[in-house]
DNA sequence: CATATATTCGGATCAGTGATCCGGATAAGG
DNA sequence: CCTTATCCGGATCACTGATCCGAATATATG
């Protein structure tokens, strides 16, 4: 890649990122081109679709957020790992408000260019959840689908201008429910534990 | 209203519903327009804005909800009547793909066409969750936002199309940490019960 | 350093959206 | 049947994301 291209290329990352943080995902390419002193044609020629570009920006985040299920798996009980793991993806998901639709959407989506970070993503909480469930404190009729589900459908919440202030705490309602006492997961087991993804 | 009026907006409102069941709430108008024979200038004038036309397409189905919870409330257990209301809010929501974004939007506007209709929904969920909580049968840590919240995050994870399967199965999830055992909900009442709506 | 060429840039343009305006068509009332 | 108030819808505007292509520029070579 050319040195002037890629310049460009980082610019309009960093002003996309600023723009998106605080307009959401639906921000208009036109006002992030404007912003970073470069034309429409030249945003759309690095990022070919708005889903590449929030790809571009959400891609480390993603990583990191895998990385740190592998380090919460060996260094905290089950059950905390899992909490404060879910606790991380809720708050990585606000990074960007409207982004969890698009994530939705993208893990089953194989085309979408966020496809492989998500499902890389799910994969690691099916893993710190199926440890809880051997340990006996996450009821064993949920499966790693349903804790993507239930990350986004929370993250969701926090987007939500007028839901925002009650997100933490349904939060912790949801999350106690995840815990919720053995008896509740064990009884019917009519779902197949643990899905490999 | 002169009648060949009333004849095009109940005609466009049959349209609309039949146009937005099968794309959601972000159908072209121009597309609805067409579909009913009418031009677009007609559709807009009957209704000024897309809210509005949602609002007269669910106003009913509002209605019959809260209307719902009031008989609820004198024939059913505090327990039943709460779930199962919850389950006719969510499969209500699903009626339009996309339309809890628009509601939880219009709960905090008061300007939205939508906004009477939503507060009345959210005090009648509140009462059903009251009985319930003087029954000792729903946690007491919640309000009727809360609720609110719960009711939109489950519709919204029914509206995303890879977590469709899931959305019968978490929402008996999140039922089960409402109606959860007093011990949760007493242990710490740093919430004040029973917000009034 | 100068030239050639391959790459990148951005204004102009296209189809799509919701919204608005106004001249013409039409129904209601006498 | 005629007047008038009402309603209709094509044309238009500002905006969106996307595409095209001539112009500008950086890199590589002589």
């Amino acid at each position: 890649m050319r040195a002037d291209a890629r310049k460009n290329r980082d610019h309009l990352l960093a002003i996309a990122g600023a723009v998106i943080t605080e307009q959401g995902v639906d921000a208009s390419l036109r006002d992030i081109a404007r912003r970073a002193g470069v034309g429409l044609a030249t945003l759309l020629r690095h990022f070919p679709t708005r889903e590449a570009l929030l790809d571009a920006l959400l891609r480390t985040s993603f990583d990191e957020l895998t990385a740190r299920a592998g380090e919460l798996e060996t260094s905290s009980s089950p059950e905390d790992a899992l909490v404060s793991w879910l606790r991380a993806c809720v708050a990585c998901a606000h990074e960007y408000r409207g982004v969890v639709a698009l994530m939705t959407a993208a893990i089953e989506d194989t085309e979408s260019a966020l496809h492989a970070s998500c499902v890389t993503m799910r994969a690691a909480g099916t893993r710190l959840l199926a440890r809880a469930q051997a340990a006996g404190t996450a009821r064993t009729d949920i499966d790693g689908t349903d804790l993507f589900a239930l990350v986004a459908a929370l993250a969701w919440l926090g987007d939500q201008p007028s839901l925002t202030p009650r997100a933490d705490h349904l939060f912790d309602v949801v999350a106690g429910a995840i815990l919720a006492s053995a008896e509740k997961g064990d009884a019917g087991d009519k779902r197949r534990p643990q899905t490999r993804d």
